[in-house]
DNA sequence: TTGCTCCTCACGTCACGTGAGGTGGC
DNA sequence: TTGCTCCTCACGTCACGTGAGGTGGC
């Protein structure tokens, strides 16, 4: 049995996988995805094992791991993580992630849409605009949000976009005459700010 | 007209917005927010207009703006970026990740199912599965890729996940009977990787 | 004197991007 | 000899986290 010599460059795998050189060079660093051979002149040489590992982890790669953890999984012993684990914990992330982008698709169209509705469009209306949907929201329960939100959206039937925003100011300014004492109380209830 | 003199420590503020003092330090570094004062010590006295804006800023960002977006936003004069554009931007943005994340969910979700069918949990399982469903997907039109995807429906109910890890490693290995060139050939279509 | 808060460096995170300066094969 | 690919440092990104070592007010 002799060893297959087939073997490809970085340049080339670079341009099969749409990865960029760096990457390859990259997985290398980490000790990801090491050439097994390198030429004379210390060019990487990969091997269909190599290139094999190397679709393995972009496989996963697409599936949300960290690199680390795809490492862990491709060389698991009997002690690599649990697999079943580590993909469950990846789906409550995905699933957190989508409730969180869906809040703040439905937050930004809402600025959205009465900013687009004011003549004016400096950044300065945006500001107020964010800010007023922002500030005392947290304070309540959900479902004295849900109270305010229906009351708001009738409101701004009614209301201008100018209004509105003078009533963002009155809540901003109530705030601001609080202590911080009183403020951290009206928001004991709020987790760490979103990211 | 006096100036108020009430102001608040780093501390304080801190504990009254749920971040953390070195967060504050760095939005003081990168001139975000700066405090007004400094104590005869050096420490960080925050006026309330310092108060003021680093509200805003928390709102912004609760929108997802970067920290140097919202520096402009705030700071801009008549040639600010154009706050209407900025929030398009990030409604798009925001879209796309929710796309992303639901195909990632729908992915997951998927191989989970198949993971929890299999008798065995190991790591090994779980690559294959992952590869099975990454492997060729990219190669076909969106109609193939249904017709495909009905067919391996169907079949899940038929075969058992060996059976569908024997024809994942079959594709597996046709895939690396290629030259570097046939490859890319096949995977002409597919955009960067998803990260 | 003991805690507690505050201060300023300064390195680490995550997955690479982006030059900088140089060498080898066609 | 000219391009092209390859190489190895090594700093930058983004929004902070996390000590390290020291000072000031109650």
């Amino acid at each position: 049995m002799s060893t297959d010599e087939t073997t490809w460059g970085v340049g080339e795998l670079a341009g099969a996988t749409g990865l960029t050189v760096r990457t390859l060079h990259h997985y290398d660093e980490i000790g990801l995805v090491r050439p097994s051979r390198r030429s004379s002149a210390g060019h990487r040489r990969y091997t269909a094992g190599d290139v094999r590992r190397l679709h393995r982890v972009l496989a996963l790669r697409g599936f949300g791991f960290a690199l680390g953890e795809i490492g862990a999984l491709l060389d698991e012993g009997a002690d690599g993580p649990d697999a079943r684990e580590l993909l469950r914990r990846q789906l409550d992330q995905v699933v957190d992630r989508i409730t969180r982008a869906q809040d703040l698709r439905r937050r930004i169209e809402a600025v959205l849409g009465r900013f687009e509705a004011a003549g004016e469009a400096s950044a300065a209306v945006l500001v107020r605009l964010i800010e007023g949907m922002t500030a005392v929201e947290h304070t309540y329960t959900p479902e004295e949000l849900e109270r305010m939100a229906a009351k708001r959206r009738e409101m701004a039937e009614r209301l201008g976009p100018e209004e509105l925003a003078a009533m963002a100011e009155r809540r901003r300014a109530a705030w601001e005459s609080m202590t911080p004492q009183q403020q951290a109380e009206m928001q004991r209830s709020r987790p760490p700010l979103p990211h």
